[in-house]
RNA sequence: GCUCGGAUGGUGGAAUCGGUAGACACGAGGGACUUAAAAUCCCUUGGCCAUUACGGCUGUGUGGGUUCAAGUCCCACUCCGAGUACCA
């Protein structure tokens, strides 16, 4: 019986299915572990080989806890809601629900085919009523609530109500989109729209007018991390600002915490580095800048106050609300045309353009330090959404400002001594201040850091601002004019204002709707719905959720997925408490990762979830590139030179499909029937083959560089495959898919079969295994173990097979050794480790097995190696006996043979001896 | 520009604390078995020079440094990748 890994892994899927082997359930007599790997999006082209990289690794770390007996929850969904299936659906007219079931199940049948232990019973889909009921809750809860800043949580919004009815915003620490100022008397006499309008500015889940990323082309507006170099993420199309009224989730009253935690997760530095970089904390100062001839004062923020004598302009924001404050008749007219000018260009525009542009307003600030007339212009390179929206300009020092103040030859002062502003700008924050003193402050003399410092005690004492620290983290704009997605649990009232549904109205489904565009006056498709209002006949909300939505907290879901009443429950939630691996890949950096966080806190603030953070460690697996073949066709004939002959001909490289390509040597015969057009090619071969080129590419149809895990199984197996890619390099490692080597991996598992069976008689017997071979099955057990803690399934890979070697070539024959040999292989290859640990004779699964443990007095080695040097130059290596001691390598190492051809006769002077640590011996 | 990674044979990659660099695998070359092929097994395989030798030299992107000893630590640089981008 030769290995048959088609019918074993058959039989194994269908024996775990039967058995339910992989089904978690709460055990509190056992600990818990939590092994997540990020939903997939269902798309159309199926999974590829790049999906199942980080499943397999996690897979593998699942099974390795669960032999070491941990209580293992390791469950699988899908990310079902998402803009490509709408797309389909506009094209075909095909309901996304209906492709989006589709490719799940292709997804699921691809993914039971490679043999992962997920809890199936657990599944999640975003798109299923019973699962969008509690993300449709979630939002409620934001809806009804707000950030108090004292207690550092959210709070419901009607101990807000009942603050402001009793004492207005006096004293109330409410983080707000702006700073409102009522006292009760002023609450209780607003109206319930004008109520409603003033809460709005402090729910958690708020509509607000915000410069949004508007995508034409999609229709849609999309998040800041929807949105890479000026086009959208999806799909690669422009991108433009817009001012519009949006659902937004205030994320940036979480920024601190958010920041903070990072260091109680074990993520690797460099995503937790990407999230505070994303975050971007900068302490700095606010200011007051008063205007020539008028009562109201600019507010800018700077992180360079100790520059302040040398701000020469001010600058605002084109959005900015001073704007309207300080454009002078006279200059109307400009201005004018310059916002106008902002306004239509994109974002993209603005990127590359990096030009130079700014408008005069007309009027003058004044320096409250030196108390300098300045003049303020409007720039579109200072941004409405930061700081206030306005800066203090210091040419010298900033090279925006100073690209600004040469356009406008605007005065440039420099503070720094030894300083040459030229022609660029001095922007380090070190050296010795000058030109900064006067009879209210002084500067002079002193460092930069000693200034900044300075200067904040002054701006404080002198009335003229405050400390501040800003955050870079925006709140997160959380509608789509789209129609496959979670509709909002919200109607609008006779005035037109947001409100909550109840509750027990929930889930809130998704309506037909007879076509998945915009109406004709351009309202979102659910436009389009018949009869979409709430209970009280009132209108519901036109736009739906975000992708990121469902994704933020689907983790907690798969703890308790058939609770009704809660979105999980406390026993549930108080077991598994908290993600314990999550594995995934880091293009969710500043997305998913920082939303769920958010998502995570703003439950845990209400005791619904009792961990501050989602998931505790974090494996980011690499990009699985595509790796191209190409073949060179001689110009304007239809016969191909191979690879290593193409110099000598004009040759044009195409793209060849890599699954008719094996080693890079083309096959012919395929080749001709790939395509009609090459079908009577003709070929200049070398040594009888034909070699392709190859390059890394991105993974494209268009490269036909695309491999699916399917052929994969179908010609090696699932074993095979698993093993493979784990052996292709470090998971957190990028690395182009490249099925050259498949073979060796494959010849080890048969290797591996043969020591078991020859024929179809079973070579195993009970026997007493050898010192030899202890030592080999024991090395692999302390290697496997250390590797998988450190996720280095590579390096175990290589173990097994010399492990596999050794005990073959030692004709090992001990049932004893291969009993461990086969629970250790089980995490990687599941299938053929089931086939083998049955035919051991046992009735229990692997999956029940017992993790072997290594016992040092096996792996003890009978020599010691040492190395030896004289006089400070690295000669020899002696090995000897070991427990040898120290005078007795010394002397070994002088009587060595080697010895006397590098002494010479003579004394050394010192003899380094060394075995695994550093031993001197100085003669 | 800034931040974070990385650079080791023909290829993917090993090298836990600084301790025989190149594990393991692919590919390549040679051989065995076979009528032949496939499959399987064995040997060789960083480079250069030797090959009477179980031999010598050199070698981890470049240039310095620390150390008895550096792929590994320190300084400077080059190149590549990823993220981010007018954040004051």
């Amino acid at each position: 019986m030769d290995y048959n890994f088609q019918e074993i892994e058959k039989n194994w899927q269908q024996y775990w299915r039967d058995h339910h082997t992989y089904r978690a359930s709460i055990d509190t007599t056992r600990q818990k572990y939590y092994v997540l790997d990020m939903f997939p999006y269902p798309s159309g082209a199926g999974l590829h080989v790049g999906h199942p990289l980080g499943y397999i690794a996690s897979d593998i770390y699942s099974r390795y806890k669960r032999l070491n007996g941990f209580n293992v929850l390791h469950p699988m969904g899908y990310d079902a809601y998402g803009l490509p299936a709408e797309q389909y659906a506009i094209q075909t007219g095909q309901h996304p629900e209906v492709t989006t079931v589709k490719n799940i199940a292709r997804y699921r049948e691809q993914l039971d085919k490679i043999g992962f232990c997920f809890d199936w019973e657990r599944e999640v889909r975003t798109c299923d009523p019973k699962y969008y009921k509690w993300t449709q809750w979630v939002f409620l809860k934001m809806f009804n609530s707000y950030y108090d800043t004292a207690l550092d949580k959210a709070r419901p919004i009607s101990d807000l109500v009942d603050r402001f009815s009793a004492h207005g915003t006096e004293g109330c620490n409410a983080y707000g989109s702006e700073d409102l100022n009522f006292s009760a008397e002023q609450w209780n006499a607003m109206s319930k729209a004008e109520r409603d309008d003033v809460l709005m500015n402090y729910r958690i889940a708020y509509r607000g007018n915000t410069m949004v990323n508007w995508c034409p082309k999609l229709g849609t507006v999309l998040a800041n991390d929807e949105v890479s170099e000026g086009v959208s993420v999806r799909g690669g199309y422009p991108v433009e600002q817009k001012l519009m009224s949006q659902w937004c989730l205030r994320v940036s009253a979480y920024a601190p915490r958010l920041l903070r935690d990072l260091d109680t997760i074990n993520w690797t530095e460099s995503i937790k580095e990407t999230q505070r970089n994303w975050i971007g904390r900068s302490e700095g100062a606010e200011m007051l800048f008063p205007l020539v001839g008028k009562e109201e004062k600019l507010l800018i923020f700077t992180t360079r106050a100790d520059t302040i004598f040398g701000v020469t302009f001010m600058v605002l924001a084109p959005e900015s609300d001073y704007v309207n404050l300080v454009v002078t008749p006279e200059q109307r007219e400009a201005v004018d045309a310059y916002l106008d000018e902002v306004k239509h260009k994109t974002e993209r525009e603005r990127l590359i353009e990096k030009k130079v542009s700014g408008v005069f307003s007309g009027s003058y600030a004044v320096n409250p330090v030196s108390g300098k007339e300045i003049p303020i212009y409007i720039s579109d390179y200072v941004l409405a959404g930061y700081g206030t929206g306005a800066i203090m300009a210091v040419p010298a020092h900033d090279s925006r400002d100073y690209a600004f103040a040469r356009h406008f030859n605007l005065p440039i002062i420099p503070l720094i001594e030894g300083a040459d502003v030229s022609e660029e700008s001095f922007d380090a924050k070190e050296g010795v201040m000058t030109n900064s003193s006067n009879e209210r402050l002084q500067l002079n003399g002193l460092q930069v850091k000693e200034a900044i410092a300075k200067t904040k005690e002054y701006i404080a004492e002198a009335c003229i601002g405050r400390v501040k620290v800003n955050y870079r983290l925006r709140d997160a704009i959380f509608s789509r004019q789209r129609y496959w997605g979670e509709p909002f649990p919200i109607y609008y009232d006779e005035n037109n204002r947001p409100q909550a549904l109840d509750e027990s109205e929930l889930p809130l489904q998704l309506p037909e709707v007879d076509a998945f565009l915009p109406t004709e006056d351009g309202e979102p498709p659910l436009g389009r719905a018949k009869n979409w209002v709430a209970a009280n006949g009132r209108p519901l909300e036109l736009c739906t959720m975000p992708g990121f939505a469902g994704s933020s907290a689907y983790y907690l879901r798969y703890m308790d997925p058939h609770n009704d009443s809660a979105l999980v429950g406390k026993e549930a939630d108080e077991y598994w408490r908290q993600v314990d691996l999550y594995v995934g890949g880091t293009e969710h950096a500043t997305g998913h990762l920082i939303y769920s966080r958010f998502w995570n806190k703003f439950l845990y603030d209400y005791g619904v979830v009792c961990e501050p953070e989602p998931f505790k460690k974090l494996i980011n697996q690499g990009m699985i590139q595509g790796r191209s073949n190409f073949v060179y066709r001689i110009k304007d004939t239809n016969t191909f030179v191979s690879h290593g002959l193409k110099k000598q001909y004009d040759v044009t490289p195409i793209h060849v499909d890599v699954n008719i390509v094996k080693n890079d040597v083309l096959d012919l015969e395929k080749f001709k029937q790939w395509r009609p057009e090459f079908a009577d090619a003709e070929f200049v071969l070398e040594d009888g083959k034909y070699i392709c080129g190859w390059a890394i590419e991105k993974k494209s149809k268009s490269m036909y560089n695309v491999v699916n895990p399917d052929d994969i199984v179908e010609r090696y197996g699932a074993d095979t495959l698993r093993l493979y890619e784990m052996f292709l390099g470090p998971v957190e490692a990028s690395k182009p898919w490249d099925t050259n080597g498949i073979d060796g991996v494959n010849r080890f598992l048969k290797r591996l079969w043969g020591l078991f069976f020859k024929g179809d008689e079973m070579q195993l017997v009970d026997e007493q295994p050898t010192a030899e071979a202890l030592k080999s099955i024991h090395k692999l057990i302390k290697k496997v173990t250390g590797d998988i803690e450190q996720f280095s399934y590579n390096t175990s890979v290589a173990a097994f097979m010399i492990c596999v070697n050794e005990l073959s070539a030692m004709k090992c024959r001990s049932r004893a050794v291969y009993h461990d040999l086969v629970v250790l292989l089980a995490p990687f290859a599941p299938h053929i480790a089931e086939e083998l640990w049955h035919s051991l004779g046992e009735t229990t699964t692997v999956c029940d097995a017992q993790w072997p443990k290594w016992n040092d007095e096996y792996l003890k080695e009978d020599t010691v190696k040492y190395a030896v040097s004289f006089n400070g130059k690295p000669r020899y290596n002696i090995e000897v006996a070991a427990g040898t001691d120290k005078a007795d390598i010394e002397q070994l190492a002088l009587n060595h043979e080697g010895a006397a051809r590098w002494l010479d006769g003579k004394t050394p002077r010192k003899i380094i001896v060394v075995p695994g640590k550093l031993v001197n011996i100085v003669v």
